[in-house]
DNA sequence: TCAAACTTTCAGAAATATTTGAAAGTTTAG
DNA sequence: CTAAACTTTCAAATATTTCTGAAAGTTTGA
């Protein structure tokens, strides 16, 4: 398999991967084609590498930008701007859990408090009160848990987080 | 807010949640009506409550007993079928990322390994072993990590690991 | 101030995902 | 074996999401 192809087959592949995961196709390849540039690209490179509309790159190379994963870069003597992805991988996945845990998982305990406080009038209530209390109480320690792991630096997701769960 | 708005509420927002993460609406909430049931429900208990079709909930239904978290449940002088969800949350954590890691994580493994073995020619090519390599490290990680979580038992995941991570 | 170079917006078009419902298939009691 | 009771299938319809591209908006150098 040569270079090209291979790159072809990442960016496919994380496309395809991302919308598992309630991605969208199109932001996800943006996001593999600028892990797999080392230098950082226009929109106009971008449209081209993908075959994809100008709207469609605006748009997603912002929300990108949003999720915290690409970056803007500025050159001196160009009036464009050009994108490049954060390239450490444990940064990267960092961030996003960091804005799954703000964007989806905050959203739902808050609900979830709220329902907490459903009044109770007959058994099926009581039943429902403590579904929605262990789901809550899960999500609690998830978050907390998440609160940890992106307050750390970098190293310690492999280093510390991966000896204690190895040795166990 | 009484019983009955509240449940509705949480089967909506359980639908919402759900597809964001990449899982179909109705499936979410079927999941959800299954939680928030004390007793299990026949496809036309969940046909009427959900108001969908009756194809639509065998296939729903048929995933969600694939991903082992909703169970078929045999009456004695009844000749239909009747479903419940695994109300133990944690157990249903576990089984989920039990599920992804399989579905998921392992193709993305599997293909990351294929093109690690490119034909380096030139300095992008470096630069694409570089960061595929650095992906693939950090999935196998992530995949021993997993491999932890679902192999241990439903406690430990509250216990130990959640007293690691805010004792650091 | 102007106009070229660039970015953003968004309504309609296209693509994708989900749902319906009727027909086919299966199981079981008698 | 038969028919009623139930489950499954899947092509077509519907709903949802994503994409396009042209127009509007913005920035900057001269």
């Amino acid at each position: 398999m040569d270079l090209k192809e291979a790159q072809d087959k990442f960016i496919i592949a994380w496309g395809a991967f991302g919308t598992q995961w309630g991605i969208n196709r199109t932001m996800a390849q943006i996001h593999a084609l600028l892990l797999i540039s080392e230098k950082s690209l226009s929109s106009e490179e971008i449209m081209k590498a993908l075959n994809i509309s100008r709207g469609n790159v605006n748009m997603n190379v912002r929300e990108l930008i949003s999720w915290g994963i690409v970056h803007k870069v500025l050159k001196f003597g160009e009036r464009k701007e050009f994108f490049t992805a954060e390239k450490d991988i444990y940064k990267t996945a960092i961030q996003i859990l960091k804005e799954r845990r703000k964007r989806e998982l905050i959203p739902v305990l808050n609900l979830l408090e709220e329902l907490e406080n459903v009044n109770i009038t007959d058994g099926s209530g009581e039943h429902f009160s403590k579904v929605v209390g262990d789901i809550s109480h899960f999500g609690e320690s998830t978050n907390k848990m998440l609160d940890k792991m992106v307050k750390a630096d970098e190293h310690w997701f492999t280093g510390s987080l991966m000896k204690f769960l190895v040795r166990k």
